[in-house]
RNA sequence: GAUUCCGUAGCUCAGCCGGUAGAGCAAUACACUUUUAAUGUAUGGGUCCUGGGUUCGAAUCCCAGCGGGAUCACCA
């Protein structure tokens, strides 16, 4: 098979050469690359053809599936080409992996006009174009399995250099592409040339998967719950703040989705799920994101025992599911997820790992407590948080091995059931892995009357100071008011999840465009706006070329310091133009 | 938000007791028909993050800013 080359609209472009080269702010290789663009068309190679391109096979088919003399066609980019004269090898890295490709000069170009060979293979094609090709497959006496390629279709142009990772036999890899920022903001490099990184976006999306599958088969029903709201509930946390024009009035980004859920289960629905995107508006670091993923799961005549049960059956196949075992290694550390996993209550937790026991205790005996184990305490802390701030400081830490936590003080929980044998606390857990939170689970508490009290006890900490507590949400009472069956809820947090079971310690490495700062972009110099103050056109390219991007930096300074400059750069670069007059930049500044 | 480290060629990094900016890979040119981190020879490539200060002289020392990482605080 041999592909169409030439392109109709090629003329065109030609005509629009000079200036894709007249940017001033390439590097070499940039302005390399961009001529080889031209050089293209002008032999009639549109670098950027229309029409599809039919492949019929994938890197990772023509290793796995090898047949000699096979015909194939692939496509995707060049990298490492090795020329040797009449002969070239690279390797075509597509969706699926790679495949070494050998191009041979009589095969390309089996006529007298060798040069689509010379010229475009050798000279024009650089590491990373996308070229489409057909061969034969076969081995070469190194032992790679090969595509014999009888025609070469240039399918697209790359005209910024990648970053050039290699690897040796032995997996060593040489000149990584690992600057943080450059791999978060430019991730689409980052996926090219690091294949590490394209796994764990995969297991991401195999993890979510294999969730859904597993809620599906049990007869829940996904759904969608609104991210923009009037009132920002489920959670406690600052929300992002945004205003709806039309009606006029202030809206926030969801930072739960519970109480939609919950009012789904008022509906009827028995069970519902939804991947829902959260929004919070506090710090960033290595575990948090501004948006974030939770899982949130609510099912009808249930209890947080169910739920417990029901997790880890959960979690036990979605490991044996995506990475076929339930032995997963972080680390140093390898965390078992065959079930069942430890249950521990909250008191006895304390009692174990910090030796107190806060069953029967007042507000005052925990603080003094927490004060004894160097825990700052201040009077906005209720119960509730000094209860939470112990096991913070010494208990959290400990479960390695996913862990439920259970039974958790009733002022930490608004949202949830009292607990059936001890009023104090409420039907709740936690599942605790590597010493972090990442599912969060109750018995819903269903009693409408009792919800509106522990709003209004929300209410009371605000004004103690806490700034998170709850709103109330008047149209959620309503729904309670209605009837909720016993309900049980469960949140899981994705994106932690998934750095459990890919083994990143960082959220970003789980995100594929973590939040940054925005980039700052300087807008493009623009000779003209010299030559518009009557510049010469050579010297305008110098004074860009020299520092001054800008005509407010060349007013900035001062006519001397540019007439010095501009003249270094003259005399430092060879110029053949004759140097400049003091009274020439005083006349460009209007100062003569 | 606090502390701390970092910012030099397309990539990875050296240079930092102040004195003309360096290496490997990549690029360019030539040689080479089974190479594979290809090789050999030659060549080009830099606003040393930005702005001030000290100095005869700053990538280097000082101050401020910008961007990023790590740790802590808050949180999921």
């Amino acid at each position: 098979m041999k592909f169409p080359q030439k392109n109709s609209f090629t003329d065109y472009y030609i005509c629009r050469s000079f200036f894709s080269i007249m940017n001033l702010s390439l590097s070499e290789e940039e302005i390399i690359r961009r001529q080889a663009l031209d050089k293209m068309r002008q032999s009639g190679i549109d670098p950027f053809p229309a029409a599809l391109f039919p492949v019929t096979h994938y890197a990772k088919e023509v290793q796995e599936k090898y047949e000699e003399g096979k015909e194939v066609v692939l496509a995707g980019r060049m990298m490492n080409t090795r020329v040797m004269g009449k002969a070239t090898f690279a390797d075509l890295h597509d969706s699926s992996g790679k495949v070494q490709i050998y191009l041979n000069v009589d095969q390309l170009c089996p006529g007298e006009d060798k040069s689509f060979y010379n010229d475009v293979v050798k000279h024009l094609l650089h590491y990373g174009d996308f070229v489409g090709v057909s061969g034969k497959l076969f081995t070469t006496r190194m032992g790679e399995i090969s595509v014999n390629v009888t025609s070469l279709k240039i399918l697209a142009k790359s005209l910024k250099p990648l970053p050039v990772v290699k690897t040796d036999k032995e997996g060593n890899i040489y000149d990584a592409f690992t600057d943080p920022e450059g791999r978060y903001r430019m991730r689409y490099v980052d996926l090219v040339v690091n294949e590490k990184v394209k796994e764990t976006f995969i297991l991401r999306t195999g993890i979510v998967n294999a969730m859904r599958h597993f809620f599906n088969a049990a007869g829940y029903l996904e759904v969608d719950t609104p991210v923009l709201q009037p009132i920002p509930g489920g959670a406690t946390a600052r929300p992002f703040i945004t205003h709806h024009n039309a009606l006029d009035v202030p809206m926030y980004l969801r930072i739960a989705n519970e109480l939609y859920l919950k009012r789904l289960i008022v509906g009827g629905f028995d069970g519902v799920y939804e991947f829902s995107r959260n929004f919070r508006n506090e710090g960033m670091d290595r575990t948090h994101n501004p948006e974030f993923t939770v899982l949130e799961i609510y099912v009808a005549y249930k209890d947080y025992q169910w739920m417990m049960d029901f997790t880890e059956k959960m979690l036990e196949h979605v490991c044996r599911e995506v990475l076929g075992s339930t032995q997963v290694k972080f680390g140093e550390k390898t965390l078992n997820f065959q079930r069942p996993f430890r249950r521990l209550s909250m008191t006895d937790a304390i009692k174990e790992y910090a030796g107190f026991d806060i069953t029967g205790k007042s507000e005052e005996e925990l603080a003094a407590f927490c004060k004894s184990i160097g825990i700052e305490v201040n009077n906005m802390m209720g119960k509730g948080k000094l209860i939470d701030e112990i096991f913070g400081a010494r208990c959290e830490g400990n479960f390695i091995q996913p862990t439920f936590i259970t039974d958790y003080p009733v002022e930490m929980s608004p949202l949830c059931k009292r607990h059936r044998s001890n009023p104090d606390l409420t039907e709740r857990f936690e599942l605790m892995i590597n010493g972090k939170e990442v599912a969060n689970a109750y018995s819903e508490l269903n009693d409408p009357i009792e919800q509106r009290a522990r709003f209004e006890e929300q209410l009371q900490l605000q004004e103690r100071g806490d700034d998170e507590a709850m709103f109330i949400d008047h149209d959620f009472l309503r729904a309670l008011e209605y009837g909720m069956p016993p309900t049980s809820g469960m949140g899981i947090g994705i994106d932690r999840l998934v750095m459990l079971l890919t083994n990143n310690e960082s959220i970003q490495e789980v995100l594929f465009f973590p939040q940054m700062r925005p980039e700052k972009w300087q807008s493009e110099p623009d000779p003209k706006v010299f030559i518009a103050l009557g510049i010469p056109e050579q010297w305008a390219e110098i004074l860009i070329k020299a520092g001054f991007p800008t005509v407010e930096k060349l007013k900035e300074a001062k006519p001397t310091s540019i007439h010095q400059t501009l003249n270094g750069y003259r005399k430092k670069n060879k110029l053949e133009m004759p140097a400049l007059q003091l009274n020439d930049v005083q006349q460009w500044l209007g100062e003569a």
